[in-house]
DNA sequence: ATAATAACTGACTGACCACTCAGTTAGGAT
DNA sequence: ATCCTAACTGAGTGGTCAGTCAGTTATTAT
């Protein structure tokens, strides 16, 4: 592996773990097994490493939401929004570092004064919830989803899976207990 | 109004609009009208600090929701839930910089260092919950809220109004747009 | 083989920051 | 009026950290 990639690496676990501000250049250049003057060689700012990490976040939620949805044929919307909730608790596992970061405030910090960051953080939670939305539309689309807005139905979708996995990120309560619980509450909402 | 409280106050909304890491002793001191060395008299360090904004915080939540709650009389059990939903946004508005500051990591990173901090935490987040739940176990004793874990839906009730107040905190989605879907869909989860 | 460039290094720097401390002022008791 | 203590002050200190830079090593092109 290039060292750009391990730093990226290092950086993606220490600021999720420890946080942005928590985290000195020093640290991750030894997680990453590098002089500190590399990071920099890479990345001019820490700013902008947290933006590449950021950048690298987005085009993976959005390459395994392409390749999850793809060559598969849902019987109905409702079950479509099933999966969808399914495979946002699994994708929040595999890429739970990223996750962590999200649920921070590190980046909606920086977001307000880099419109990059912004533009990333809204593309990111757009990928999410137009997730939602897609699979309301065809429930609705079907019969399987009563009617009403679908934007913000997915936005309320959005809201209860992403709260179980903040539950779990904070070691609140186990997520797992509650996930049965959640599917059946969702289920709910969207029936007609 | 004694410098001690003045320190504790511009700490809170600094602490809550630049995060803890961010906001510098001084810039409390510059805050509250007062010299850097009254803080560290008051509170010995910015731990301590931090930690009697939480303890401030939590006697809040507990006072407000009791002054709420006494001399009220629900025709039912999915009334109270509703009112509870209501009072949630209400308060999260009414002590704003308090809820942005346990919507930040700050707080929960401290918690893992610090055993009182965790149990100000714990002690916050379950008088919330408490809320949610004892409108449910209302609701199901005269019928008017379907069977199931208490707790669990009261939580589940908690991540939607929660996240509604996310949304608005990181300026996403204007919680009022979506507050009639989200009782609507409130009412569904709960609906037996 | 030589030159040219890209990748990399780590000691160093200037800025910042939590906290200290020696001293001053205010308030209350007798 | 005198004493005592609590409240308050701000210049100073030691430590940390993002970012720099002059120099070294690896890679590629000719």
């Amino acid at each position: 592996m290039k060292k750009k990639e391990m730093i990226l690496r290092a950086a993606t676990v220490l600021f999720a773990e420890k946080g942005y501000r928590d985290t000195s250049m020093a640290e991750v250049a030894q997680a990453s097994g590098v002089a500190q003057g590399t990071i920099f060689y890479h990345y001019d700012t820490k700013e902008k490493l947290f933006l590449s990490i950021l950048r690298d976040f987005k085009e993976s939620v959005i390459q395994e939401f392409d390749r999850h949805v793809r060559d598969r044929n849902y019987p109905s919307g409702m079950v479509m929004a099933e999966d969808m909730v399914d495979f946002y608790l699994s994708l929040s596992g595999a890429m739970e570092h990223q996750f962590l970061l999200l649920h921070r405030h590190d980046a909606y910090e920086l977001a307000r004064s880099n419109d990059e960051c912004r533009d990333q953080l809204e593309a990111i939670y757009n990928c999410l919830v137009d997730m939602f939305e897609t699979a309301v539309r065809r429930g609705q689309q079907d019969g399987s989803v009563g009617n009403g807005s679908a934007r913000k139905t997915a936005m309320i979708l959005f809201t209860m899976v992403d709260g179980l996995v903040r539950f779990n990120t904070y070691r609140l309560y186990s997520a797992s207990a509650l996930v049965p619980d959640l599917i059946d509450s969702c289920r709910k909402v969207l029936q007609p």
